[in-house]
RNA sequence: GGGAGCAUAGCUCAGCAGGGAGAGCACUUGCCUUACAAGCAAGGGGUCAUCGGUUCGAGCCCGGUUGCUCCCA
């Protein structure tokens, strides 16, 4: 065995991790095999954007599932944790567009190939660093197998899904109303849009009507749309407008005539009663436009400008051209008034453009078909939502679940697969690049412009980086996928997708369980973002207290799918921790024998102590486990932190010190359980702290990978009920009086002499095998046993404990005075918890249909209570003799 | 407008087949007891948001109210 001289007295962090990690992947102890015989366990990293570093909440998503993953190794399973990156189409096209502008180039001029390259160059780079920082995680992947959403494989499986899907109707291309945002020059989806109230103004404005006198008035929040109004709607039962249908009236600032038309979708509370219909610029106008058969007029360009049809309005922003035609309906005489008002817009979630709903020809996947076998598949239960209650939200969204946009006037990503004969107009959709039109022989083929929005390749994640659409090895032994674990934030963009993905493609769901967490906020509670500056790096947190810390922090006092708050007093707690492991650690090192073979030791050999923090290690090896199973991962990091800290370490330890003093066989019987119960300590910290953990077991058994350990197997340890009753006695003696030290400030290097009596004999003789260090823990310097039947000296106070009473000498009382308070103020407790159990006892209802062990439980209580109370009197009128005395 | 979640110790959060309220930090009082002061020991501190219901028994189950947060339209 080492010897203690060698080892530093404080675990270093910064020196050590990245030895243990480069041991870890010089030994391959992540590679998963395929095929295997072992069940395997697979979890697929939700790939981080190569958009930049890594922040707290990828900290979070990574550790949490590498828990998961050391744990089932450790069980025996062949577990994958496969990691990767994802190109993130549009906001990394905007971070290089970015890097361009600075360099005094826009990307048209740089041409469709050299901004790729450019692309792939940014790619190289921060997914390298990602690489970098998810090692310095710690994080179990297997590298080998690590993949980039546009790899060759991956993009193979895109153009696969593409075809198919276009092949089966399920892709169509399409004019319809879609997210325009102005500032990134593409559509977006639905979910990409962002809806925030904001202070606007309603403008109610005047619409003359085109034949005879009057007019009518109409409300909006955006009057510059009014150059491209086609209608005004009343709703058909509107009793006092309702006869105006059918009549013009004159768009003012145009020389154009509209007609006033009825419409349902009309609130006739809402406003003046009267709406305007701009079919091209909203939503919900553009659906009253198809019904009605109403023209559509675009006034807006790709940048939000007006277009040239807009008159002297021509090349404003929206924002302008709304201030001009105010000024200009004012002067007029249109405007009737301006009420503040509160509402939503929709901006970009990328870049916070306000959006713009626009009609546009792009590529869509028809949702009903594939939504209704997703929600059948959780409905069913072969995707578990943890916690379950965020299925409500999944079901939500799919439900009422529209047409997907998924074409992106983008040039990263994965290209459209397909092309248009410019000769007689045929739409080809091939994985391979057509040489000639299949319908005329054309070779005059031209390739759609646009990419797919990049949810779409990562839909496929979990299939396609195991091989799909080719039947890999890989595919077979690891998919479907058991866990994928992710934020609540990205349930719709891509476990939503995912699901209905694979069920389309594969007729398997992606995973069986989704562990969902919460976001990372910072101490105050706000949200983590580049505006406020209150981000807080991983690695900084890393250099600070090390990636044990930086994990232990993640989870302490989490719960699934709860947000949690980043305090540095977390990771402070995680590296008290890890301190606290050490310094164990050491301790052992110092007492070992040079002979770590144990195989002299057998239970009998077995002390009290040694008996309970076995039964204690057997406990915690059941509960944790059970927790890990749930993915509990909060819970189980408290068990395993609690057994080391508050009876490892503050009992165990300190209750075999005397006999490794002593040495001998019962020092050697310490030495074996110290050694095996700490080794199975560090096992089950393992998950959690896994640098830590296995610096020391390298040191303590040679040559040996923890990460590659077997889990512990609660099945081969006892469980022994009386050592658990005894030590709770001893722990509650040695309490009482280290409570009577305390109160009456007795120093703690004075000893005394003390007395005890025990509830039953059997208590008597287990607890005289305990007396030693009863007497060592609490500053007894003798312990004497008073028989059945002897009394107490009557210069004695005594103390109750569980089981059994001990008394110290009066004379080590400052004040008997406060000792008879002390004792009126017990015997008062006493009495309260007897009649709290007489009272739940006497009453029928109670003992006649709580559970009998319930029951049972309570009267054995009772008596204890009843016990103590009387050795309390007795004890109190002899103080109270002693006093008046004085 | 629809949906979800949260209110527990000064702070941050656990807790739940319904059976005497927990942790960490902070606080008070002692301790350098040679594994650990990143520590040890002893303490103080909670009508578990509110009202009502179910139950022998409710922080936990059901309903209403209030106050926050988030998502969707």
């Amino acid at each position: 065995m080492i010897k203690i001289d060698s080892i530093a007295r404080t675990f270093d962090p910064q020196s050590e991790e990245p030895l243990i990690y480069k041991k870890w992947l010089d030994r391959d102890a992540f590679h998963a095999e395929a095929p295997s015989e072992k069940e395997s366990f697979t979890i697929v990293m939700p790939p981080p954007n190569i958009t930049g570093e890594l922040h707290m909440g990828h900290a979070l998503d990574n550790t949490l599932p590498d828990v998961l993953i050391r744990y089932k190794k450790m069980r025996g399973k062949n577990a994958l944790f496969l990691p990767g990156t994802d190109h993130a189409s549009i906001a990394t096209e905007a971070l290089v567009v970015q890097q361009l502008t600075q360099e005094g180039v826009t990307k048209e001029e740089l041409g469709r190939d050299a901004f790729l390259e450019r692309c792939w160059e940014w790619k190289e780079l921060y997914h390298d660093r990602i690489t970098g920082q998810q090692q310095r995680l710690g994080l179990s992947c297997d590298w080998k197998r690590q993949r980039f959403t546009m790899d060759e494989g991956l993009s193979r499986a895109v153009l696969r899904v593409f075809k198919d899907l276009y092949e089966e109707g399920l892709i169509y291309r399409g004019e319809r109303m879609i997210n325009w945002c102005p500032s990134c020059l593409t559509s977006i989806s639905d979910i990409e849009v962002e809806h925030e109230e904001m202070d606007a103004s309603l403008y109610t404005i005047r619409y003359p009507f085109a034949e005879g006198e009057g007019s009518i008035a109409i409300a909006t929040t955006r009057p510059e749309t009014m150059l491209a109004d086609t209608a005004v709607a009343v709703h058909p039962d509107d009793e006092k407008r309702g006869h105006h249908v059918g009549r013009m009236v004159h768009l003012p600032l145009t020389d154009r005539d509209i007609p006033i038309i009825a419409d349902s979708y009309v609130d006739p509370e809402f406003g003046t009663g009267y709406v305007k219909i701009t079919p091209a610029h909203d939503p919900n106008d553009y659906e009253i436009g198809l019904r009605h058969n109403l023209p559509v007029i675009d006034i807006l360009t790709d940048d939000a400008r007006m277009t040239g049809e807009c008159g002297s309005y021509a090349g404003l922003s929206a924002l302008d051209a709304r201030r001009a035609i105010v000024n200009d309906l004012r002067e007029q005489g249109y405007l009737v008034k301006v009420e503040p008002m509160r509402h939503n817009v929709g901006t970009c979630q990328r870049c916070d453009t306000i959006v713009e709903p626009r009609i546009s020809l792009q590529w869509f996947v028809k949702m009903d078909p594939l939504a209704g076998p997703a929600i059948e598949a959780v409905r069913e239960g072969d995707t578990t939502f943890v916690p379950d209650h965020f299925k409500k939200i999944y079901f939500n969204w799919m439900e009422g679940i529209r047409d997907w946009c998924i074409s992106r006037q983008l040039w990263w990503g994965h290209r459209i697969p397909v092309w248009y004969c410019e000769d007689c107009d045929e739409i080809i959709v091939s994985e391979v690049t057509p040489f000639s039109c299949s319908s005329c022989g054309s070779q005059r083929l031209k390739q759609d412009e646009d990419t797919l929005d990049t949810w779409f390749s990562s839909a496929l994640w979990a299939f396609s980086t195991l091989g799909w659409p080719d039947e890999t090895e890989d595919f077979k032994t690891f998919y479907p996928t058991d866990v994928l674990v992710t934020g609540y934030d990205i349930i719709f963009f891509w476990v939503a997708r995912m699901i209905f993905s694979s069920l389309h493609n594969t007729g398997k769901v992606p995973f069986r369980y989704v562990l969902i967490h919460g976001m990372v906020r910072d101490e105050l509670g706000r949200k983590m973002s580049k505006s406020l500056g209150n981000g807080v790096n991983p690695l900084e947190i890393i250099d600070r207290y090390g990636a044990d810390a930086l994990r232990y922090g993640l989870m302490v006092g989490t719960t699934p799918g709860k947000d949690l708050r980043c305090r540095d007093e977390k990771f402070e707690n995680g590296r008290n921790f890890i301190n606290k492991v050490w310094n164990a650690f050491r301790f052992i090192v110092m007492n070992l024998d040079d002979d770590i073979d144990f195989t002299d030791v057998s239970y009998d050999d077995f002390k009290i102590e040694d008996r309970w923090i076995i039964s204690e290690l057997k406990d915690t090896i059941t509960s944790l486990s059970d927790n890990l199973d749930a993915m509990e991962l909060g819970m189980a990091q408290e068990k395993i932190y609690s057994f080391l800290w508050d009876y490892f370490c503050d009992w165990y330890i300190e209750l075999v010190k005397e006999r490794l003093r002593e040495g001998g066989r019962t020092g050697r019987a310490a030495q074996a359980v110290l050694y095996r119960v700490f080794s199975d300590s560090l096992k089950l910290l393992h998950p959690f702290m896994p640098f830590v953990t296995e610096r020391i077991y390298g040191i303590l058994h040679e040559e040996k990978l923890l990460v590659l350990e077997d889990w512990p197997d609660a099945g081969q340890y006892q469980y022994d009920a009386d050592a658990a009753k005894t030590m709770t006695s001893l722990v509650s003696a040695i309490r009482g009086i280290r409570n009577l030290r305390a109160e009456y400030k007795i120093a703690p290097a004075h000893r005394f002499p003390a007395s005890f009596r025990a509830d039953d004999r059997a208590l008597v003789s287990r607890l005289q095998e305990g007396l030693p260090t009863l007497s060592r823990l609490a500053g007894i310097s003798e312990l004497k046993l008073i028989e059945d039947g002897s009394a107490f000296d009557e210069e004695d106070v005594t103390v109750l404990f569980t089981g059994g009473e001990i008394a110290i000498p009066l004379r080590e009382l400052v004040n008997v005075e406060e000792e008879l308070e002390r004792m009126k103020n017990e015997e008062e407790r006493l009495r309260q918890e007897i009649s709290r159990a007489e009272a739940m006892l006497g009453n029928p209802n109670f003992t006649g249909k709580a559970p009998v062990h319930v029951v049972d439980a309570q009267r054995e209580k009772k008596m204890q209570y009843e016990d103590q109370l009387e050795s309390l009197i007795v004890q109190l009128e002899r103080l109270k003799r002693l006093s008046r005395d004085d």
